[in-house]
DNA sequence: CTCCGTGCAAAAAATTTGCAACTCA
DNA sequence: TGAGTTGCAAATTTTTTGCACGGAG
């Protein structure tokens, strides 16, 4: 499915500011590095992109309830996006450079679907951050 | 250790104002609630301490830093706190009810500590939160 | 023409900081 | 006493909202 797919499948037009927004996006997809909306604002002014800072938030919130990117509060005093992937991950955050790595425990997600279960709950979403720092 | 010995020894005077803002965070140990800066700053104006807003935080700053207090960004816009615990916990947070269960795993977590050393890296904080909803 | 979307500016919400007054050790 | 603390107000930072204009069908 294509970006512009994906956003019209979720009942909004495929605006540019909306596509520019995917692309920067789809950019970090592979570096497992997040942005914030002032991120992505500062990098679209950058490439001559004159979309507002307002539309960045809206379009992101747009696009978190539509499924398209997932938002993470990290620990800072703002949110990060990323594409939303097919599979989940989880992510390990190094405490002294920042550096964000991703990683996938299907041992984890059981263990954890279970505890849920026996609360008499079921997962609709995870979100597990590992501060680490390398080893000495 | 008494709460005014953990603060003397985090090098802060055990001062009015902090030991209120502890008494507070201790009431709620039991009950699996997060107070955010805001309920604390208003709990203590009910009880008729005139605590201002900014030395809340400030206070719950330095706690944090000390390692009195957690801080937890669960996804509202702003942080919550709980006194740091003696064994360590993940969140299940109920998306209808906004209800927190505290649940520990010592299996997850050693996953989580294998995953971190397969990477060169050791574990320094851990938060997990999974968002579930009441099995229907 | 109508609706949805956008930019801009103002508003909110959360948190931090400067500073004079105050307090605990 | 005097370094550490506090309250208040002002400043920041992050995000949301109101509103008039603009573009696609």
């Amino acid at each position: 499915m294509s970006t512009q797919d994906a956003v019209k499948k979720a009942g909004l037009k495929a605006t540019l500011p909306r596509m520019l927004i995917l692309e920067v996006l789809a950019k970090t997809i592979d570096s497992e590095v997040h942005l914030s909306a002032e991120d992505i604002y500062k990098d679209l002014l950058t490439s001559g992109d004159d979309v507002g800072l307002a539309t960045v938030y809206r379009v992101l919130s747009q696009f978190e309830s539509a499924g398209i990117v997932t938002r993470h509060n990290f620990e800072e005093g703002h949110s990060v996006y990323e594409m939303t992937q097919d599979h989940h991950h989880d992510h390990m955050v190094c405490v002294d450079t920042g550096k964000t790595i991703e990683f996938h425990d299907p041992e984890i997600e059981k263990k954890q679907d279970d505890i849920a279960a026996s609360h008499g709950y079921e997962i609709v979403d995870r979100s597990s951050v590992i501060f680490v720092k390398k080893t000495d």
